[in-house]
DNA sequence: CGCTCGATTGATAGTGATCAATCCGAGTGG
DNA sequence: CCACTCGGATTGATCACTATCAATCGAGCG
Protein backbone atom coordinates (compact mmCIF):
# COMPACT_ATOMS: atom_id res chain seq x y z
CA UNK A 1 0.00 0.00 0.00
CA UNK A 2 1.28 3.15 -1.24
CA UNK A 3 0.18 5.58 0.52
CA UNK A 4 1.03 4.24 3.90
CA UNK A 5 4.06 5.09 2.78
CA UNK A 6 4.37 8.61 0.75
CA UNK A 7 1.77 11.22 -0.46
CA UNK A 8 0.06 9.77 -2.99
CA UNK A 9 -1.55 11.32 -6.61
CA UNK A 10 -5.24 11.17 -7.22
CA UNK A 11 -5.66 7.43 -9.05
CA UNK A 12 -5.99 8.12 -12.85
CA UNK A 13 -7.71 6.22 -15.05
CA UNK A 14 -7.03 4.29 -17.97
CA UNK A 15 -8.73 2.32 -20.57
CA UNK A 16 -7.21 -1.14 -21.77
CA UNK A 17 -4.19 -1.59 -23.64
CA UNK A 18 -3.30 2.04 -22.58
CA UNK A 19 1.07 3.00 -22.11
CA UNK A 20 1.55 3.80 -18.46
CA UNK A 21 5.02 4.57 -19.60
CA UNK A 22 7.50 3.05 -22.42
CA UNK A 23 10.54 1.56 -22.15
CA UNK A 24 13.69 3.78 -21.93
CA UNK A 25 11.09 6.55 -20.17
CA UNK A 26 12.27 8.41 -17.22
CA UNK A 27 11.81 6.43 -14.01
CA UNK A 28 10.13 9.18 -11.53
CA UNK A 29 7.37 7.63 -10.47
CA UNK A 30 6.32 4.90 -8.51
CA UNK A 31 2.37 3.39 -9.27
CA UNK A 32 0.02 1.45 -7.68
CA UNK A 33 -2.60 -0.28 -8.87
CA UNK A 34 -5.82 0.81 -7.72
CA UNK A 35 -8.14 -1.40 -9.61
CA UNK A 36 -8.01 -3.48 -12.97
CA UNK A 37 -4.85 -4.80 -14.38
CA UNK A 38 -1.44 -3.82 -15.77
CA UNK A 39 1.39 -5.28 -17.60
CA UNK A 40 5.55 -4.84 -17.66
CA UNK A 41 6.76 -5.63 -20.81
CA UNK A 42 10.43 -5.55 -22.70
CA UNK A 43 10.99 -5.70 -26.03
CA UNK A 44 14.02 -7.33 -27.66
CA UNK A 45 16.01 -6.22 -31.06
CA UNK A 46 14.68 -9.40 -32.36
CA UNK A 47 10.57 -8.44 -31.83
CA UNK A 48 10.41 -10.66 -29.10
CA UNK A 49 8.48 -9.38 -26.06
CA UNK A 50 8.55 -10.73 -22.84
CA UNK A 51 5.81 -9.64 -20.15
CA UNK A 52 8.01 -9.21 -16.99
CA UNK A 53 4.28 -9.37 -14.77
CA UNK A 54 1.13 -8.67 -14.07
CA UNK A 55 -0.06 -6.34 -11.66
CA UNK A 56 -3.44 -6.37 -9.72
CA UNK A 57 -5.18 -4.07 -7.35
CA UNK A 58 -2.57 -3.09 -4.13
CA UNK A 59 0.42 -4.06 -6.59
CA UNK A 60 3.28 -1.86 -6.89
CA UNK A 61 5.10 -1.62 -9.58
CA UNK A 62 7.89 1.05 -11.85
CA UNK A 63 10.49 1.01 -9.59
CA UNK A 64 13.64 0.59 -11.72
CA UNK A 65 17.10 0.85 -10.74
CA UNK A 66 18.72 2.94 -13.32
CA UNK A 67 17.06 6.66 -14.17
CA UNK A 68 15.32 4.71 -17.17
CA UNK A 69 12.56 2.30 -17.00
CA UNK A 70 13.46 -0.98 -18.59
CA UNK A 71 9.90 -1.92 -19.09
CA UNK A 72 6.97 -0.85 -20.70
CA UNK A 73 4.14 -0.81 -18.74
CA UNK A 74 -0.07 -1.17 -20.41
CA UNK A 75 -2.89 -1.53 -19.06
CA UNK A 76 -4.45 -5.30 -19.64
CA UNK A 77 -7.89 -3.76 -19.03
CA UNK A 78 -9.27 -0.70 -17.78
CA UNK A 79 -7.78 0.65 -14.48
CA UNK A 80 -7.39 2.83 -12.22
CA UNK A 81 -3.44 3.84 -10.93
CA UNK A 82 -2.57 6.10 -8.19
CA UNK A 83 1.30 7.19 -8.54
CA UNK A 84 4.09 8.86 -6.43
CA UNK A 85 7.13 10.41 -7.40
CA UNK A 86 9.99 8.54 -6.63
CA UNK A 87 11.62 10.86 -4.88
CA UNK A 88 9.56 11.41 -2.33
CA UNK A 89 9.80 7.63 -1.35
CA UNK A 90 13.30 7.67 -1.13
CA UNK A 91 13.24 10.36 1.29
CA UNK A 92 10.12 9.01 3.50
CA UNK A 93 12.01 5.97 3.44
CA UNK A 94 15.38 7.78 4.87
CA UNK A 95 13.24 9.68 7.71
CA UNK A 96 10.69 6.56 8.63
CA UNK A 97 12.26 3.81 9.86
CA UNK A 98 8.53 2.04 8.88
CA UNK A 99 8.66 2.98 5.63
CA UNK A 100 11.82 1.60 4.95
CA UNK A 101 11.35 -1.66 6.89
CA UNK A 102 8.09 -2.13 4.39
CA UNK A 103 10.10 -1.08 1.35
CA UNK A 104 12.49 -3.51 2.09
CA UNK A 105 10.35 -6.46 2.67
CA UNK A 106 8.80 -5.47 -0.47
CA UNK A 107 11.39 -5.80 -2.57
CA UNK A 108 13.00 -8.86 -0.58
CA UNK A 109 9.93 -10.45 -1.79
CA UNK A 110 9.70 -9.57 -5.40
CA UNK A 111 12.96 -10.77 -5.84
CA UNK A 112 12.04 -13.98 -4.14
CA UNK A 113 8.83 -14.28 -6.73
CA UNK A 114 11.37 -13.45 -9.37
CA UNK A 115 13.52 -16.74 -8.33
CA UNK A 116 10.27 -18.64 -8.78
CA UNK A 117 9.38 -17.75 -12.24
CA UNK A 118 12.91 -17.88 -13.16
CA UNK A 119 12.39 -21.47 -12.18
CA UNK A 120 8.97 -21.94 -14.11
CA UNK A 121 10.76 -20.85 -17.43
CA UNK A 122 13.93 -22.73 -17.03
CA UNK A 123 11.82 -26.46 -16.29
CA UNK A 124 8.26 -26.26 -16.42
CA UNK A 125 6.76 -27.64 -19.42
CA UNK A 126 3.84 -25.97 -21.27
CA UNK A 127 0.99 -27.88 -19.42
CA UNK A 128 3.08 -27.17 -15.99
CA UNK A 129 3.38 -23.25 -16.42
CA UNK A 130 -0.64 -22.71 -17.47
CA UNK A 131 -1.11 -24.58 -14.46
CA UNK A 132 1.15 -22.35 -12.58
CA UNK A 133 -0.06 -19.79 -13.71
CA UNK A 134 -3.73 -20.11 -12.69
CA UNK A 135 -2.72 -21.22 -9.48
CA UNK A 136 -1.23 -17.98 -9.19
CA UNK A 137 -3.68 -15.67 -10.99
CA UNK A 138 -6.34 -17.40 -8.49
CA UNK A 139 -4.45 -16.35 -5.55
CA UNK A 140 -3.73 -13.06 -6.37
CA UNK A 141 -7.45 -12.41 -7.87
CA UNK A 142 -8.17 -14.16 -4.29
CA UNK A 143 -10.78 -15.86 -6.34
CA UNK A 144 -11.78 -19.18 -5.18
CA UNK A 145 -12.73 -21.06 -8.20
CA UNK A 146 -14.22 -18.96 -11.23
CA UNK A 147 -12.41 -16.05 -12.46
CA UNK A 148 -12.12 -13.81 -15.07
CA UNK A 149 -8.32 -13.93 -16.89
CA UNK A 150 -8.32 -9.98 -18.33
CA UNK A 151 -5.18 -10.53 -20.66
CA UNK A 152 -4.94 -12.38 -23.74
CA UNK A 153 -2.86 -15.37 -24.76
CA UNK A 154 -0.81 -13.63 -26.27
CA UNK A 155 0.03 -11.88 -22.92
CA UNK A 156 0.24 -15.33 -21.11
CA UNK A 157 2.54 -16.98 -23.81
CA UNK A 158 5.10 -14.24 -23.74
CA UNK A 159 4.98 -14.28 -20.18
CA UNK A 160 5.61 -17.75 -19.71
CA UNK A 161 7.59 -17.77 -22.41
CA UNK A 162 5.58 -20.06 -24.76
CA UNK A 163 3.89 -19.37 -28.31
CA UNK A 164 -0.07 -17.85 -27.73
CA UNK A 165 -0.86 -21.61 -30.22
CA UNK A 166 0.79 -23.86 -27.39
CA UNK A 167 -1.10 -21.12 -24.62
CA UNK A 168 -3.95 -22.35 -26.24
CA UNK A 169 -3.51 -26.10 -26.26
CA UNK A 170 -2.47 -25.97 -22.73
CA UNK A 171 -5.74 -25.15 -21.85
CA UNK A 172 -7.39 -27.55 -23.71
CA UNK A 173 -5.56 -30.21 -22.37
CA UNK A 174 -6.41 -29.07 -18.87
CA UNK A 175 -9.87 -28.93 -19.82
CA UNK A 176 -9.80 -32.16 -21.51
CA UNK A 177 -8.17 -33.61 -18.05
CA UNK A 178 -10.98 -31.99 -15.91
CA UNK A 179 -9.07 -29.98 -14.14
CA UNK A 180 -10.45 -26.28 -14.99
CA UNK A 181 -13.53 -25.34 -17.38
CA UNK A 182 -13.34 -22.71 -19.27
CA UNK A 183 -15.63 -19.89 -21.11
CA UNK A 184 -14.35 -17.69 -23.21
CA UNK A 185 -11.66 -15.94 -20.84
CA UNK A 186 -13.45 -17.11 -17.65
CA UNK A 187 -12.05 -20.27 -15.66
CA UNK A 188 -13.29 -22.30 -13.27
CA UNK A 189 -10.89 -24.85 -11.44
CA UNK A 190 -12.44 -28.12 -11.16
CA UNK A 191 -9.80 -30.23 -9.23
CA UNK A 192 -7.49 -27.92 -7.38
CA UNK A 193 -5.32 -30.77 -6.11
CA UNK A 194 -4.94 -31.85 -9.59
CA UNK A 195 -3.74 -28.33 -10.85
CA UNK A 196 -1.71 -28.44 -7.44
CA UNK A 197 0.12 -31.69 -8.44
CA UNK A 198 0.83 -30.17 -11.84
CA UNK A 199 2.94 -27.23 -10.53
CA UNK A 200 5.91 -29.37 -8.76
CA UNK A 201 8.02 -26.48 -8.85
CA UNK A 202 8.21 -25.14 -5.21
CA UNK A 203 10.14 -27.32 -3.26
CA UNK B 1 31.27 -4.29 -0.11
CA UNK B 2 29.62 -5.93 2.90
CA UNK B 3 32.24 -4.33 5.02
CA UNK B 4 31.58 -0.52 4.46
CA UNK B 5 28.23 -1.62 5.55
CA UNK B 6 28.70 -3.61 8.73
CA UNK B 7 31.14 -5.48 10.70
CA UNK B 8 31.87 -8.49 9.07
CA UNK B 9 33.32 -12.10 10.13
CA UNK B 10 36.90 -12.72 8.98
CA UNK B 11 36.79 -14.47 5.88
CA UNK B 12 36.23 -18.61 5.85
CA UNK B 13 37.66 -21.11 4.12
CA UNK B 14 35.92 -23.57 1.60
CA UNK B 15 36.96 -26.44 -0.31
CA UNK B 16 35.14 -26.68 -4.05
CA UNK B 17 31.57 -28.17 -3.63
CA UNK B 18 30.98 -27.59 0.32
CA UNK B 19 27.50 -26.22 1.41
CA UNK B 20 27.59 -22.92 2.78
CA UNK B 21 24.01 -23.33 3.77
CA UNK B 22 21.30 -25.57 2.77
CA UNK B 23 17.46 -24.72 1.28
CA UNK B 24 15.37 -24.47 4.43
CA UNK B 25 18.27 -23.77 6.68
CA UNK B 26 18.03 -20.14 8.63
CA UNK B 27 18.44 -17.18 6.85
CA UNK B 28 20.20 -15.13 9.31
CA UNK B 29 23.97 -14.43 7.51
CA UNK B 30 24.15 -12.79 4.63
CA UNK B 31 27.37 -13.76 3.14
CA UNK B 32 30.50 -11.87 0.68
CA UNK B 33 32.40 -13.82 -1.70
CA UNK B 34 35.75 -12.66 -1.47
CA UNK B 35 37.69 -15.16 -4.07
CA UNK B 36 36.56 -17.61 -5.68
CA UNK B 37 33.00 -18.99 -6.93
CA UNK B 38 29.54 -19.34 -5.06
CA UNK B 39 26.21 -20.79 -6.61
CA UNK B 40 22.72 -20.77 -5.37
CA UNK B 41 20.17 -23.69 -6.10
CA UNK B 42 17.24 -24.83 -5.93
CA UNK B 43 16.01 -28.67 -6.02
CA UNK B 44 12.95 -28.97 -7.60
CA UNK B 45 10.29 -31.91 -5.87
CA UNK B 46 11.38 -34.23 -9.10
CA UNK B 47 14.51 -33.77 -8.59
CA UNK B 48 14.88 -30.80 -11.25
CA UNK B 49 17.54 -28.11 -10.64
CA UNK B 50 17.70 -24.85 -11.02
CA UNK B 51 20.80 -22.49 -10.43
CA UNK B 52 19.65 -19.19 -9.55
CA UNK B 53 22.74 -17.59 -9.98
CA UNK B 54 27.03 -17.49 -9.55
CA UNK B 55 28.74 -14.98 -7.44
CA UNK B 56 31.99 -14.37 -7.87
CA UNK B 57 35.05 -11.87 -5.42
CA UNK B 58 32.79 -8.54 -4.17
CA UNK B 59 29.07 -10.00 -4.90
CA UNK B 60 26.78 -10.58 -1.83
CA UNK B 61 24.35 -13.39 -1.52
CA UNK B 62 22.14 -14.95 1.03
CA UNK B 63 19.95 -12.16 1.00
CA UNK B 64 16.19 -13.97 1.59
CA UNK B 65 12.41 -12.23 2.56
CA UNK B 66 11.59 -15.33 4.62
CA UNK B 67 13.32 -16.71 7.79
CA UNK B 68 14.64 -19.52 5.84
CA UNK B 69 16.73 -20.05 2.72
CA UNK B 70 14.84 -20.88 -0.68
CA UNK B 71 18.23 -21.65 -2.16
CA UNK B 72 21.00 -23.90 -1.09
CA UNK B 73 24.13 -22.35 -1.67
CA UNK B 74 27.57 -24.07 -2.37
CA UNK B 75 30.88 -23.47 -3.72
CA UNK B 76 31.66 -23.71 -7.16
CA UNK B 77 35.59 -24.08 -6.46
CA UNK B 78 37.73 -23.06 -3.48
CA UNK B 79 36.25 -19.89 -2.08
CA UNK B 80 37.01 -17.61 0.71
CA UNK B 81 33.48 -16.45 2.34
CA UNK B 82 32.81 -13.28 4.67
CA UNK B 83 29.83 -13.33 6.30
CA UNK B 84 27.40 -10.92 8.59
CA UNK B 85 24.34 -11.59 11.10
CA UNK B 86 21.17 -9.93 9.48
CA UNK B 87 20.33 -8.46 11.69
CA UNK B 88 23.15 -5.98 12.24
CA UNK B 89 22.54 -5.40 8.31
CA UNK B 90 19.18 -3.79 9.11
CA UNK B 91 20.17 -2.41 12.53
CA UNK B 92 22.64 -0.47 10.13
CA UNK B 93 20.45 0.58 7.30
CA UNK B 94 18.27 2.02 9.78
CA UNK B 95 20.59 4.34 11.35
CA UNK B 96 22.77 5.29 8.71
CA UNK B 97 21.68 6.82 5.70
CA UNK B 98 24.70 5.92 3.34
CA UNK B 99 24.48 2.41 3.90
CA UNK B 100 20.45 2.07 3.33
CA UNK B 101 21.07 3.97 0.27
CA UNK B 102 23.71 1.01 -1.04
CA UNK B 103 21.44 -1.51 0.07
CA UNK B 104 18.67 -0.53 -1.20
CA UNK B 105 20.67 0.44 -5.26
CA UNK B 106 21.92 -2.74 -4.68
CA UNK B 107 18.69 -4.38 -4.15
CA UNK B 108 17.01 -3.22 -6.88
CA UNK B 109 20.13 -3.66 -8.98
CA UNK B 110 20.00 -7.61 -8.49
CA UNK B 111 16.40 -7.32 -9.42
CA UNK B 112 17.15 -5.88 -12.74
CA UNK B 113 19.26 -8.74 -13.28
CA UNK B 114 17.00 -11.22 -12.36
CA UNK B 115 15.21 -9.77 -14.90
CA UNK B 116 17.03 -9.68 -17.48
CA UNK B 117 17.96 -13.40 -17.33
CA UNK B 118 14.15 -14.25 -17.31
CA UNK B 119 13.91 -12.96 -20.65
CA UNK B 120 17.01 -15.30 -21.77
CA UNK B 121 15.50 -18.22 -19.97
CA UNK B 122 11.68 -17.11 -21.80
CA UNK B 123 12.81 -16.77 -25.13
CA UNK B 124 16.56 -17.43 -26.22
CA UNK B 125 17.88 -20.14 -27.74
CA UNK B 126 20.52 -22.72 -26.77
CA UNK B 127 23.42 -21.16 -28.78
CA UNK B 128 22.26 -17.29 -27.76
CA UNK B 129 22.31 -18.32 -24.01
CA UNK B 130 25.79 -19.64 -23.74
CA UNK B 131 26.60 -16.57 -26.09
CA UNK B 132 25.54 -14.24 -23.62
CA UNK B 133 26.63 -16.35 -20.85
CA UNK B 134 29.81 -15.87 -21.85
CA UNK B 135 29.75 -12.34 -21.95
CA UNK B 136 28.29 -11.94 -18.45
CA UNK B 137 31.09 -14.47 -16.97
CA UNK B 138 33.51 -12.37 -19.40
CA UNK B 139 32.46 -9.07 -17.82
CA UNK B 140 31.59 -10.54 -14.49
CA UNK B 141 35.30 -12.21 -13.81
CA UNK B 142 36.98 -9.02 -15.45
CA UNK B 143 38.49 -10.49 -17.99
CA UNK B 144 39.20 -9.63 -21.58
CA UNK B 145 39.44 -12.41 -23.83
CA UNK B 146 40.83 -15.83 -22.01
CA UNK B 147 39.30 -16.89 -18.70
CA UNK B 148 38.79 -20.07 -16.62
CA UNK B 149 35.09 -21.10 -16.13
CA UNK B 150 35.15 -22.86 -12.61
CA UNK B 151 31.79 -24.30 -13.28
CA UNK B 152 30.80 -27.50 -14.83
CA UNK B 153 28.69 -27.94 -17.99
CA UNK B 154 25.91 -29.53 -15.23
CA UNK B 155 25.98 -26.11 -13.31
CA UNK B 156 26.07 -24.50 -16.51
CA UNK B 157 22.73 -26.32 -18.17
CA UNK B 158 20.90 -25.71 -15.01
CA UNK B 159 21.08 -21.60 -14.82
CA UNK B 160 20.72 -21.78 -18.29
CA UNK B 161 17.53 -24.28 -18.66
CA UNK B 162 18.99 -26.74 -20.85
CA UNK B 163 20.89 -30.08 -20.63
CA UNK B 164 24.35 -30.44 -20.17
CA UNK B 165 24.59 -32.53 -23.63
CA UNK B 166 22.62 -29.02 -25.14
CA UNK B 167 25.45 -26.70 -23.44
CA UNK B 168 28.35 -29.18 -25.13
CA UNK B 169 26.61 -28.82 -28.44
CA UNK B 170 26.36 -25.27 -27.96
CA UNK B 171 30.22 -24.55 -27.21
CA UNK B 172 30.91 -26.84 -30.01
CA UNK B 173 28.92 -24.59 -32.41
CA UNK B 174 30.21 -21.42 -31.50
CA UNK B 175 34.22 -22.80 -31.66
CA UNK B 176 33.22 -24.18 -34.89
CA UNK B 177 31.92 -20.91 -36.09
CA UNK B 178 35.21 -19.60 -34.82
CA UNK B 179 33.82 -16.93 -32.23
CA UNK B 180 35.15 -18.46 -29.20
CA UNK B 181 38.52 -21.07 -28.44
CA UNK B 182 38.14 -23.74 -25.79
CA UNK B 183 41.09 -25.71 -23.58
CA UNK B 184 38.84 -27.95 -21.02
CA UNK B 185 37.02 -25.56 -19.12
CA UNK B 186 38.64 -22.48 -20.18
CA UNK B 187 37.28 -20.29 -22.87
CA UNK B 188 39.23 -17.50 -25.04
CA UNK B 189 36.69 -14.94 -26.76
CA UNK B 190 37.76 -14.73 -30.71
CA UNK B 191 35.33 -12.53 -32.05
CA UNK B 192 33.57 -10.33 -29.23
CA UNK B 193 31.31 -8.95 -31.85
CA UNK B 194 29.94 -12.28 -32.35
CA UNK B 195 28.95 -12.96 -29.34
CA UNK B 196 27.22 -9.90 -29.20
CA UNK B 197 25.55 -10.32 -31.94
CA UNK B 198 23.88 -13.55 -30.88
CA UNK B 199 22.97 -11.70 -26.87
CA UNK B 200 20.46 -9.69 -29.13
CA UNK B 201 18.13 -9.94 -26.14
CA UNK B 202 19.31 -6.59 -24.36
CA UNK B 203 16.64 -3.86 -25.97
C1' DC C 1 45.44 -50.12 -12.61
C1' DG C 2 40.69 -49.64 -12.49
C1' DC C 3 37.33 -46.49 -10.94
C1' DT C 4 34.34 -42.61 -11.45
C1' DC C 5 33.00 -38.26 -13.10
C1' DG C 6 32.78 -34.79 -16.53
C1' DA C 7 32.84 -33.71 -21.42
C1' DT C 8 31.87 -34.70 -26.01
C1' DT C 9 29.53 -36.71 -29.88
C1' DG C 10 25.96 -39.56 -32.15
C1' DA C 11 21.13 -41.32 -32.77
C1' DT C 12 16.51 -40.86 -31.75
C1' DA C 13 12.32 -39.11 -29.78
C1' DG C 14 9.47 -35.54 -27.84
C1' DT C 15 7.97 -30.97 -27.13
C1' DG C 16 6.75 -26.75 -28.65
C1' DA C 17 7.23 -23.23 -32.63
C1' DT C 18 5.58 -22.11 -36.92
C1' DC C 19 2.52 -21.99 -40.83
C1' DA C 20 -2.15 -22.26 -42.02
C1' DA C 21 -7.17 -22.58 -41.78
C1' DT C 22 -11.30 -21.87 -39.34
C1' DC C 23 -14.27 -19.97 -35.97
C1' DC C 24 -16.17 -16.61 -33.02
C1' DG C 25 -17.56 -12.14 -30.94
C1' DA C 26 -17.39 -7.31 -31.09
C1' DG C 27 -17.44 -3.28 -33.39
C1' DT C 28 -18.44 -0.70 -37.87
C1' DG C 29 -20.72 1.11 -41.66
C1' DG C 30 -24.13 0.47 -45.21
C1' DC D 1 -30.84 -4.84 -39.14
C1' DC D 2 -27.38 -7.08 -41.48
C1' DA D 3 -23.17 -7.80 -44.01
C1' DC D 4 -18.48 -6.87 -43.23
C1' DT D 5 -14.23 -6.74 -40.95
C1' DC D 6 -10.85 -7.49 -37.59
C1' DG D 7 -8.50 -9.39 -33.67
C1' DG D 8 -8.32 -13.17 -30.61
C1' DA D 9 -8.88 -18.16 -29.94
C1' DT D 10 -8.71 -22.73 -31.39
C1' DT D 11 -7.25 -26.70 -33.97
C1' DG D 12 -4.45 -29.16 -37.47
C1' DA D 13 -0.04 -30.24 -39.98
C1' DT D 14 4.62 -29.89 -40.18
C1' DC D 15 9.26 -28.63 -38.77
C1' DA D 16 13.05 -27.27 -35.73
C1' DC D 17 15.19 -27.47 -31.55
C1' DT D 18 16.44 -29.62 -27.56
C1' DA D 19 16.01 -33.62 -24.29
C1' DT D 20 17.08 -38.16 -23.74
C1' DC D 21 19.52 -42.42 -24.31
C1' DA D 22 23.86 -44.29 -25.36
C1' DA D 23 28.78 -44.73 -26.31
C1' DT D 24 33.36 -43.03 -26.04
C1' DC D 25 37.18 -40.51 -24.22
C1' DG D 26 40.17 -38.36 -20.89
C1' DA D 27 41.55 -36.74 -16.36
C1' DG D 28 41.86 -37.22 -11.54
C1' DC D 29 42.20 -40.42 -7.72
C1' DG D 30 42.12 -44.15 -4.54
Amino acid sequence: MLARMAPVSPPAAFAGGDTIYAQEDAADFIYEVIEGMVRTARLGMDGRRIVHGFFVAGDIFGLEPNGAHSCSAETVCAARIASCERSQIERRAMADRAVATEFWSWLLKSAEQAGAHMCLLARATAVEKIAHFLLEMAERMSANRRFALPMSRYDIADYLGLSSETVSRAFTALRDRQLIATEGRSVTILKLEGLRRLDGLAA
